[in-house]
DNA sequence: CCAGTTGTTTCATTATTTGAACCATTGGTG
DNA sequence: CACCAATGGTTCAAATAATGAAACAACTGG
């Protein structure tokens, strides 16, 4: 692994953590020796991607990474884009939505909307969602390009719940679902008790880049509401995609390559 | 320079550029060997810092970035904070206000409204403001604690017009005049016709993060409207600081430690 | 088809990273 | 108050990863 790769896996940690972290709890977290990790941390601190709390010694994310953030959101506006969409699903349906991006092997979310009712699936924002265990890792991988999914299936399939699809067959036999359904459907195959739905972000090319989900109880889940909600996902990821790449809807789930 | 420091400059390359940037482009903006630069932005693209365009080759920035910055704001809320004083202070004075962070041996915007005037100071988002130079960096060293500001000094002071205080002594003078005044005034000392006051915001233990500052162009600079407007963007400083540490206005320009 | 450009790979050289051990400082405890 | 434990920070020889010149490949436009 690169150097680099091993500070900028340190941002990851400090991200997780919601108060600044120790040096020896840092070093510990990421297996580095204390003293690479504090020269990474050094380095990160010079050009403000981590700032470090003078009295208590602790290290946070720095001011650099809202800058380039806010540059990228500025080029890519894809919060700006996605949060109407997912408002309105959230509202339509009372169920909790989500708008993801895909990141570095996973599925980041950009955008939540949680559910009104008293018993709603609860997501954090930044989390990382598995591509083979989720509703829009299914969807994602459908969309995607045949090598790239390949290029997935070969990682180990780590399972979440009972339901995790963790053989090849099974994961591909889902995407193929997937494909011929037009949206995708997790029940209950990353986190038990939560059933949810997806569709495809693609760009002009048709190439996937995120993808939009609606999860709910396992409880309020039928054959008629999956499938209506189903389709509501469906159509707010095409515009999405129309709206962030002009793309025609309807050939989301085809892919070019 | 250590690898990661290089490897993130080059995230400063691309932050700069509104297109995707090629690798020999970027290799010569950036002085490191084609092969070199290649090998950084591989990792990047890795971690999500980066994203390679398939077909055009074109390297951007990342949806890491956007993840890592949202953290961050979500826990150091700074923009959100400022900009409905940053926006107060504009529609009240009719001037371009903007709000900056330290970071990196320099002062980022975060947060810039612009006047409404046909004749106006405009800013860039993620313009880089250098400490010695302006009214923002003159608020920020008169609120820094002595090794801080003497550090500043050590490096070489480059003039950006002629009225940029370039010698230590005239630096040093500019920072007690505005530590008296309790705002800082920059004349034309970054960019020819430009006229701004300053004043810094400050954590709990007085220690400056950033700043906020008005810019007018200098023809609608008199000595009574530049006090005035002095007061009050020092008055909005310690407003922003009170907000986001709790901290007592009033101290802004003391320094502790 | 060729010249010019850009992206990609290779590999010996070199400089940077690494980590075990060591010091410094802090905070708690009998 | 001395002691201990824990944490942050520092050092330096050994090991490893980064470097860049050069060669190669893939396009591009004339």
């Amino acid at each position: 692994m690169g150097t680099v790769s091993k500070a900028l896996g340190l941002l990851d940690f400090l991200s997780r953590s919601d108060a600044p972290l120790g040096l020896t709890e840092l070093a510990r977290l990421s297996a580095f020796d204390k003293a690479t990790t504090r020269r990474l941390l050094l380095e990160l601190v010079a050009n403000g991607f981590v700032e470090q709390d003078p009295d208590s010694r602790g290290y946070a994310l720095g001011p650099a990474l809202q800058m380039l953030g806010r540059a990228r959101e500025g080029r890519f506006p894809l919060f700006r884009t996605c949060q109407p969409f997912v408002r309105a699903l959230a509202e339509k349906t009372g169920e909790t939505v989500h708008a993801t991006e895909y990141c570095a092997g996973a599925l980041v979310s950009v955008c939540i909307e949680l559910s009104v009712r008293t018993i709603r699936v609860n997501l954090d924002h930044g989390q990382k969602l598995p591509l083979h265990a989720t509703a829009s890792g299914f969807a994602f991988l459908a969309a995607s390009a045949p090598a790239f999914a390949e290029n997935c299936l070969k990682k180990p399939l780590t399972g979440f719940t009972s339901k995790t699809p963790s053989s090849r067959e099974a994961l591909l036999q889902v995407i193929a679902e997937t494909r011929a359904r037009g949206y995708s459907i997790s029940s209950q195959t990353f986190e038990d008790g939560v059933h949810s739905v997806g569709a495809a972000i693609c760009d002009n090319a048709g190439k996937p880049v995120g993808a939009i989900a609606l999860a709910m109880p396992v409880a309020r889940a039928t054959a008629v509401s999956t499938a209506e909600y189903g389709l509501l996902t469906r159509h707010a990821a095409d515009e999405i995609s129309h709206k962030l790449f002009g793309r025609r809807p309807g050939s989301a789930l085809r892919k070019a390559s």
